[in-house]
DNA sequence: TGCAATTAGTTAGCCTTGCTAACTAATATC
DNA sequence: GATATTAGTTAGCAAGGCTAACTAATTGCA
C-alpha cells in the first residue's frame, strides 16, 4: 500500500507521537525528587521479573549495548543492581536487582506514576478503558510486554 | 487512603508512561537521519503556528527559559528561526521560523512519524481506532491540543 | 591442536538537552 | 529617581543517547 494512502494512520502516528512527548515531559518533573533516575527505574523494572543479561537489558530498553553498560555500571555503584559473570560463558554478564534497586523502584516508580496518576485520575471510567486498551495495542506493537524477544529488530 | 483504592488508574499510569518511552525511543532512532534534533523540532511545530516570545516557546514545551534559550540560539545558528527583538518592550525576543525551518519540520518530522507509522500500518482497524481515542484522551488531560497556555507557572 | 572468526561487554569520546544559580538589560512602580 | 519586577542569557553541571575501537571469551574449522 502506498504510504500517501495512509491518512488516517498518518494522523494517528503523528498525534500518538506528540502525545507520548509531552506525557514524558510532564512525568519527568518529579524525577529530581525521587533520587534515582528515570532510565535506572527502567531498568530495574525489567530486572523486576528476574536477572537479564546486559545484552538483553539493552534489547528490552531499546537502547545500545554501551547505553547500557554505563547505566548497569551506575547502578552496581548505587547498590541497586548487581553484575554476575555466567559461570558457563564468561563472556556473558547477568544482572540482577538488589534488594535494595527493588525498594527504590518501588519508591522511585511510585513518584513518577504519581505524576501520570493525577492526570489520569481525573478521567471517567470509558476514557481510563480507552487508554488501557490503547496501551496493550502499543505494548504488542512494541513487543514491550511479556514477548520473549525472539530476536533482535537488527534492521539493517 | 486514596491512593490503594486506586489500583486501576495506577496501572494504568504506570503502562502508559512506560509505553510512551518506549514508543519514543522507536521514533527516535530516525532523528539521526533528519539533521535536526527532535526539540528543534518539536519547538518548531509550535513556532508553525506563528510566532512565540521565548517564555511562550518555553512554556508550550514545558522546559525552562534557559533550556529554550540555548536552544533558539542553536535554532537561530542552523537557519531554522529568527529572534527578533520586541519594538515597544526591549526584553521580549519573539522567535520566528524561517522558510528553511519550515522545510526541515516537514522532513524531520515525516522522518519520526514514519517509524512510528511503519508500527502503527500493521494495526487493525478496532485497535487503530483505540489508538485514536486514547490520543484524544491524552490531549485533553494535558491540554496540549488548543489550549493557549495563558501564564507561566512560576512555581517559586 | 591451534588459529581465525564471532560474540558479549567495556572504554573513550562526543553530542544533545535537561537543570539551577547568577547575571544583564529593560520596564514598571512608588 | 531609586527600587522592584520581568525577560532573557550565561556558566556550569548531569543524564543518557550514540559510534568506534577495544578486550576477553568462546566457537569452529583446517
Amino acid at each position: 500500500m502506498p504510504i500517501d494512502a495512509r491518512g488516517r494512520e498518518r494522523d494517528v502516528a503523528d498525534r500518538l507521537h506528540s502525545a507520548a512527548i509531552h506525557l514524558l515531559r510532564r512525568a519527568r518533573r518529579t524525577d529530581p525528587l525521587t533520587g534515582i533516575s528515570p532510565a535506572q527505574l527502567s531498568a530495574l523494572s525489567v530486572l523486576m521479573s528476574g536477572p537479564k543479561t546486559l545484552g538483553e537489558l539493552a534489547a528490552a530498553e531499546q537502547v545500545r549495548p554501551p547505553t547500557m553498560s554505563r547505566l548497569v555500571s551506575e547502578m552496581e555503584r548505587a547498590g541497586v543492581a548487581r553484575k554476575v559473570t555466567d559461570r558457563d560463558d564468561g563472556r556473558v554478564v547477568r544482572v540482577h536487582a538488589t534488594a535494595k534497586g527493588l525498594r527504590a523502584l518501588d519508591r522511585g516508580r511510585a513518584m513518577r506514576i504519581e505524576a501520570t496518576l493525577r492526570l489520569v485520575a481525573d478521567l471517567d471510567e470509558g476514557s481510563l478503558g480507552t487508554l488501557d486498551r490503547a496501551v496493550a495495542v502499543i505494548e504488542d506493537m512494541l513487543g514491550t510486554r511479556a514477548a520473549p524477544w525472539r530476536s533482535r529488530p537488527k534492521s539493517k
